[in-house]
DNA sequence: AATTGGCACTCCAGAGTAAGGAGTGCCAGC
DNA sequence: GCTGGCACTCCTTACTCTGGAGTGCCAATT
């Protein structure tokens, strides 16, 4: 249907209007890539490639300018993930094993993610339900009110408080503490249910009523799982495009950690970095921004997402170049803490 | 030097032009106030005005606009902090208690706080350096490094990574943490490195340098403290004022937690609520914003800051009673966790 | 002496008009 | 199937013009 010159003609357009932000005609076509042809052939493949939809006019006699159909042939068919630089990622490398705990890690990947990309970075946190146990630890912080202090073998630290009845021991604290600790040691999080049913039973008496409460908000923060971290930073490089009126949509997005989870999408189908544009997104006011993301994990075990958000009119080539990066070096990181 | 009349011009002016963010003539002031005079003599004031400082005209034949000064003089003797109204109150109440954990805390409180304000929120972490000790963890997470996990009489969990020497059994691991918390429980941060100097006099030789490292490494987390956290929320909001150009460095400071810092600045010197008209502001990016701020705490003891961050021409009694309200429930939530 | 109404003046905002130019679609010729 | 030519469209920019809101000043009034 397409041959390859008509590609060629989309891939030039897309490339000329990410880089000048404004709808590209034939003759600045012909000029600046040479495709051998006279102007008014490729006006003949333009007048083809919009009546399939992959391109389309802002109004009669302007430039044209890539649909999100056109963006995703060129994604999907006529670009190749570009590789960082050598000093890039010596950069990325540098910065990121400066990290010392998770909250840096994470907070360091995400600002370097925005600054290479000069975008909006997404990050999520090691998921709950693909860690295990490390530890797990209750602390009195007051009377009746015990802190639950969860770590996980990525490294992330989950606290909870416990509402407890009053009155209670040091002595069974450190009774009930020593029992989840021998229950739970390395299990994984989908293991956990089945490994504490038990737990009130082995307590005395008394203490059955503390064992039900931290098992209640034990089990809430691991298997619901309703609070799925994430961050994100580079708010600044929207204002630096031209979003118009739709800027406080997205600011309104990526406020709301429902929508932020949604965006990055589930994880992976495999392949490595996957690109979602414009009205491919799940939520509206997100209709003229892409999402550019990648699983990270250590070794096989994919721990989480992250990604970057623009314009639909973004570089893909780099921008995949630098999630990929990114991604690979934090699973690096993690492995090594 | 300036006669009640003049004042009561200059508050109306305010009153106006925050609410209709377009400059304030003479006989809309006569229209909308009844000050009792006419426009001509309105006019005069104004000229007196505009010569002193307070208001000023974006060019010749405008309506007249407060400047810096004028705000400030409103803010100090022209206005009074204007109470939540009831409901208000009882929401703030009911969705700050729903909160399990201090990060949840810290994160429904800007949220709230921004959005009672139609502003950006900021809220600083309860200050490590006036919190104590509630209870010290070291859980190995790997060979060669220990998590070194830090529970406040906050509820503030700080955690760090330590890189130790390879072999280290658990038994010495045990005798460290219990070494630890017995120096340290309830101990102001202040005293903390008075009272764990001789630590590493206290193990046995083969644990010394362990000893160090763990040392060092709290030592760096409590005192130099260089690291004050700090959230903001509601980025959206400005979007909704016309900030033209400046909005995106407005964003970038918002994203320097340093800026932040400074942003809140020193905490009170005794009077509730402080505010920082535009170029009172220290940061650039800044000087067409004020922020308005206060401290929260337990009791007497305070803990950290919280504010708001909006335009210049921003409604500041309904903003100092939005921020007092909520840094007051903040403190009790505190109180009873 | 303070206040007021009148008046000429300034200057922005918005609407209308015009010229320029980039780009298109179509067609006939190669 | 490609190309050059050509008429046409319609945006963009600049310019002009007018209406109106607002000012400053002054002479008259209280």
């Amino acid at each position: 249907m397409l041959d390859d010159r008509k590609l060629a003609v989309l891939r030039a357009i897309v490339e000329d209007f990410v880089s000048t932000n404004e709808p590209v005609g034939s003759k600045a076509l012909a000029d600046r890539h040479n495709l051998g042809v006279s102007p008014a052939t490729i006006r003949n493949d333009m007048a083809v490639l919009e009546e399939q939809g992959y391109i389309a006019q802002p109004h009669t006699s302007a430039g044209r300018v890539p649909t999100d159909k056109g963006y995703r042939l060129f994604v999907d068919r006529l670009s190749t993930i570009k590789p960082l630089s050598v000093a890039e990622r010596r950069a990325i490398e540098t910065f990121l094993s400066g990290a010392y705990d998770l909250d840096d890690v994470v907070g360091r990947t995400v600002r370097l993610l925005a600054q290479l990309t000069r975008q909006v970075a997404v990050v999520q946190y090691p998921s709950l339900t693909r860690s295990s146990v490390r530890h797990v630890e209750l602390v009195p912080v007051a009377e009746g009110r015990l802190l639950l202090v969860l770590i996980t073998n990525t490294g992330r630290v989950e606290q909870r408080l416990i509402e407890t009845p009053a009155g209670l021991s040091e002595e069974s604290i450190g009774h009930l503490r020593a029992l989840l600790n021998t229950c739970l040691d390395g299990l994984g999080f989908g293991e956990v249910p089945a490994a504490v049913a038990d737990l009130p039973e082995k307590v005395g008496p008394d203490d059955r009523p503390v064992a039900a409460a931290v098992l209640s908000v034990l089990l809430e923060t691991l298997v619901e799982n309703h609070e799925e971290k994430i961050v994100f930073a580079g708010a600044a490089n929207l204002a630096a495009v031209d979003f118009s009126q739709s800027l406080r949509e997205v600011l309104v997005a990526l406020e709301e950690q429902v929508v932020l989870m949604r965006l990055l999408g589930e994880t992976g189908d495999s392949s490595t970095v996957t690109v979602r544009i414009g009205t491919e997104n799940p939520d509206l006011g997100l209709r003229s921004t892409s999402v550019v993301a990648a699983d990270y994990g250590v070794g096989d075990l994919t721990l989480a997402r992250l990604g970057v958000l623009g314009p639909t009119r973004m570089d893909y080539p780099s921008t995949m170049g630098a999630v990929r990066a990114v991604a690979r070096y934090v699973g690096q990181i993690l492995a090594g803490s």
